[in-house]
DNA sequence: AACCGTGGCAGT
DNA sequence: CTGCCACGGTTG
């Protein structure tokens, strides 16, 4: 029986639309079309009803162009879920729905559309070496044990310390789970591109029957067809991917895993600001799959759903490879003495892991030569044009670089301002420790890593391979030498500039930077070689660092959480942003004001709203930015709230219509 | 979001 | 009178 109505998600901020379906043509729940929209538009949406009435006035409907029979159609798990995370990121269904989809099953298909879909479907399995580098310690095991034979959804906490074998645990859950069910597929979500190709070989190498795809923004738009198309046909059975990975649609999901859950790159900048962590629980529970979060250094959000039950937790508390301990966590008080780059204990550690042979790895988390440069007699500093911060001093190519925007300026001969010749470099960055190193230790092998210095994802490969062949003796870097990376002849990790985050004025910081820190540390003594981390500060008392000497997170996640709760503050409770931008900082504010006005007059219950700010970067790009924090103690409060506030903001408010704005649910840096 | 029509006002 | 753009309304 054939329907005469079809109701259909589009990429636009509407409710689905109603089309009369052409006579003749059938049509499915899941099925993607081609609809005619506004006076030229031809889009690609998805059918979510199918029906034989309709309350659109007769003029205004129109006639689908073609439905497509060619796939299976998107499941209803996938239009629900997509339609649940729609709702709690306040975004339309079909701007949620639509771009989920590759880029080359939502355009209007081209001629020799069949053929292209018969290539992408003849995804050819490259051969790999198969695998075989173990056994697993009794805590792996146990692990293991616990998530393999739990039934339906159930969600668990891997919580285990750097170089603990969390990987070696995924890779039997995976295998145990593909085994339990034949037509299983599993889902490894990852932080960063960065990491996928180490763990992508590993992944094919232990599943060599299986066909493994991975899911990333670096694939092109026709790699991305193939893998996702696998995906949702069932012939894939593992998918790596970053946090897009979350949104594709599967045939039969049986386990959920991710890596680093902690991870910041798992929160959606733009679009719809999903958490992909998140969405992975909830994808494992509409699938009644287990769903694995794996860190050493757990969100507080996820850490206090463990210490509550509602996540299980699975602890591995020693290193995997047996000769491999902790390494030790020194302090150096840095104080009382005069500014330099490496203290003098550090420069006699250095010295002494070099003449072991040993590999060195400096962290400092700042890139570029020094972060700002000035006029010694005017006091001028060198800013962005574009943006409220600062430009930082690039030496190697002498420039000043926007860090947030791009912009690139020339290094003034003399001072803008007064015309003083004398401009110096302040503060340190990767470039002026690279320097430093080649002038203390002019021997050794430096090699540095960072965005700069390693550009594209090969460079990066070439890079970590040649500290792996040990070709270098000191490297130095930022977060990208702190994750995941297993360097087994690093000793001595050494930290500096530690106290730029403590000083941050992010509620997050110090979680964040415990996190970075121990990431950092797990790099030494991973193998043979004892590791030992030297963290430079001037601030040795702070209550970070006995937490993290102690390598005690789970102390120091107690002391957080005992303080969020003191102030109400997630995870205790729930926060939106809602962010404006506009050319003029006092029409940014307005329309804030204006908004928190239309928030009060909602009266919501429990729901507070606070005083609109400027954002801590008040201009990037020339837009003048602000935002106005909302916070309840109950989430369905706090949903509710925003379903009526996001209408309000779209019906607009008169005069504000130059301002652009965005809710983000769940924000993680207010 | 993308596109249309409207109305105001600077301009060869 | 034309041309540009800011604004508001609509998309089935």
């Amino acid at each position: 029986m054939t329907f005469r109505y079809i109701e259909v998600l589009l990429d636009v901020p509407l409710p689905p639309l109603d089309y009369v379906l052409p006579k003749g043509e059938s049509a499915s729940v899941g099925e993607r079309v081609v609809v005619p929209l506004g006076a030229r538009r031809k889009d690609v949406g998805i059918i979510v009803r199918v029906k034989d009435d309709t309350t659109v006035p007769e003029g205004k409907l129109r006639q689908a162009a073609k439905v497509f029979h060619d796939i299976v159609p998107l499941s209803s798990e996938w239009l629900s879920f997509t339609c649940f995370a729609a709702d709690y990121y306040v975004k339309p269904w079909g701007e949620a729905a639509v771009p989920a989809l590759p880029l080359f099953f939502r355009s209007t298909p081209k001629k020799l559309y069949e053929k292209s879909l018969e290539r992408l479907r003849a995804l050819h399995i490259k051969p790999v070496k198969p695998i075989e580098r173990v056994c697993l310690n009794e805590e792996q095991q146990a692990a293991v044990e616990a998530v393999i034979s739990s039934e339906g959804y159930a969600s668990f906490l891997l919580f285990g310390v750097t170089g603990s074998g969390k990987t070696e645990v995924y890779l039997h859950i995976i295998e145990q789970t593909l085994k339990k069910f034949p037509q299983g597929q599993v889902l490894l979500l990852v932080p960063e591109i960065n990491l996928t190709p180490q763990l992508e070989a590993r992944v094919r190498g232990r599943f060599v029957d299986d066909l493994v795809v991975t899911m990333h923004s670096g694939l092109t738009p026709n790699e991305r067809a193939k893998s996702w198309l696998a995906v949702h046909e069932g012939r894939a059975r593992v998918i790596v991917g970053t946090r897009m990975a979350v949104m594709t649609s599967f045939r039969s999901l049986k386990l959920v895993i991710v890596d680093e859950e902690h991870d910041q790159s798992y929160k959606a900048g733009e679009g719809l600001r999903f958490s992909a962590r998140d969405l992975a629980v909830k994808r494992a529970l509409d699938n009644e799959a287990a769903c694995v979060l794996g860190s050493a250094t757990p969100s507080l959000e996820t850490w206090a759903k463990a210490q509550s039950g509602a996540y299980k937790l699975l602890r591995l508390t020693h290193r995997a490879v047996r000769s491999a301990a902790l390494p030790s966590m020194e302090l150096i008080d840095v104080s009382h003495q005069k500014p330099r780059v490496f203290a003098p204990e550090i420069k006699q550690a250095i010295d002494e892991a070099l003449g072991r042979a040993e590999q060195v790895l400096v962290f400092i988390n700042r890139r570029g030569y020094a972060p700002v440069i000035t006029c010694t007699s005017c006091g001028w500093v060198s800013r962005c044009l574009h943006c409220s911060g600062f430009t930082v001093f690039h030496k190697v190519d002498q420039t000043l670089v926007c860090h947030h925007c791009g912009s690139v300026y020339r290094v003034p001969e003399r001072c803008p301002s007064c015309g003083n010749p004398e401009i110096v470099a302040v503060g340190t960055g990767t470039q002026r420790i690279e320097e430093g190193i080649e002038a203390l230790w002019p021997q050794a092998r430096v090699l540095r890593i960072d965005r700069d210095s390693v550009r594209t994802k090969n460079a990066a490969e070439t890079a970590f391979e040649s500290v792996h062949a040990g070709d270098v003796d000191i490297i130095v870097g930022t977060q990208m030498i702190a994750k995941g990376h297993d360097f087994k002849r690093v000793s001595l990790v050494v930290v500096l500039n530690a106290d730029a985050q403590l000083l941050s004025p992010s509620v997050r910081a110090e979680e964040h930077l415990f996190a970075t820190l121990l990431q950092v540390a797990g790099r030494a003594g991973r193998d043979k070689v004892a590791g030992r981390v030297m963290i430079q500060t001037r601030f040795p008392t702070h209550p970070i660092y006995a937490d993290m000497q102690a390598q005690n997170y789970e102390g120091f996640a107690a002391r957080l959480l005992k303080d969020r709760k003191e102030a109400f503050a997630p995870p205790y409770s729930y926060q939106a942003l809602l962010t404006a931008q506009s050319s003029s900082l006092e029409r940014t504010l307005g329309f804030l004001r204006r908004a928190k006005q239309a928030a009060l007059a909602l009266n919501v219950e429990g729901v507070a709203v606070y005083d609109p700010v400027p954002m801590t970067l008040m201009r990037l790009k020339d837009a003048e930015r602000g935002q106005l924090l909302i916070e309840s103690l109950r989430r369905p409060q706090r949903q509710k709230f925003l379903k009526s506030f996001d209408e309000v903001l779209r019906s607009g408010f008169e005069g504000y219509s130059s301002v652009s704005w965005a809710i983000e649910v769940d924000p993680t840096d207010v």
